[in-house]
DNA sequence: ATTTTAATTGACGTTGACGTAAAAGTCAAC
DNA sequence: GTTGACTTTTACGTCAACGTCAATTAAAAT
């Protein structure tokens, strides 16, 4: 198997090393070390990465965007366990659904918003231009 | 007509009275004052702090939803004016349409996950519970 | 009329999410 | 085998978005 460099990732998602460093400070990556010390990253962690820049995205803070990497992350073998994930992952599901309607709805408004300034722009034209 | 007080606003909203002056500080509000110096809001002020906690939700920063807010606020008049808001605008619903694309794969994600875990917890209670 | 509640400005404090700089070690290239 | 790019930790800096006093004034309730 291959593993990636911090740069590498830096580059590719376009993050400052910073920022990934400190993503592992805050518990929300785990890379191996070489012999020396050097961080490296393997695939799984790398989807990781992606998952935070993209809960970072919708304005979930690192708190938030934690607790939903340990349900991809942690070794839930126990029933309660796996009782408590779904719970949580029923619980988080149901706030995206709420985001994706609300976005939906602004949406909307924009279009219709922008559907009258065009018309008014269309009025302009048919008289003056 | 009927005004809002700071505190009407901040209790209907669940935002502290320092939120909504800091927004008035950013220039994202601008309620009426009395006499006395206390401010007083329209129905159309109110609008806009529902469209600024709106965008809060997205990650949008305040500078861009005071963008989006002026959209809403400013005096369109002119030609040249009213076709700048229009590419804005279709700019910012372009921005929007690729973040409900983005959620929406969220979503498809989490659910994946979730039915994971849940046909697991029923292996468990078919064998075990 | 006076107690309570709510409003004002001003200023400093805090937190999250990094940026940036320094000192030292490491790896790849020539 | 040394230059140069990259990495490490430590630590202090920064900026947005408020929180939190404090002192003062105004409005509402009793």
């Amino acid at each position: 198997m291959h593993y990636f460099t911090i740069s590498d990732l830096a580059h590719e998602f376009d993050v400052s090393t910073r920022t990934i460093r400190y993503y592992e400070e805050r518990g929300l990556l785990s890379p191996i070390r070489t012999e020396s010390g050097q961080r490296l990253y393997t695939k799984k962690e790398r989807a990781k990465l992606k998952l935070i820049l993209r809960g970072k995205r919708f304005g979930f803070s690192l708190d938030e965007i934690h607790e939903m990497i340990s349900l991809f992350d942690e070794d839930r073998t126990g029933k309660k366990q796996l009782e408590k994930t779904v719970e949580y992952g029923r619980r988080k599901l149901k706030e995206v659904n709420e985001r994706i309607e609300d976005l939906l709805q602004l949406k909307a408004e924009m279009e219709a918003l922008l559907s009258d300034f065009e018309q008014r722009l269309r009025q302009w034209e048919g008289s003056d231009g």
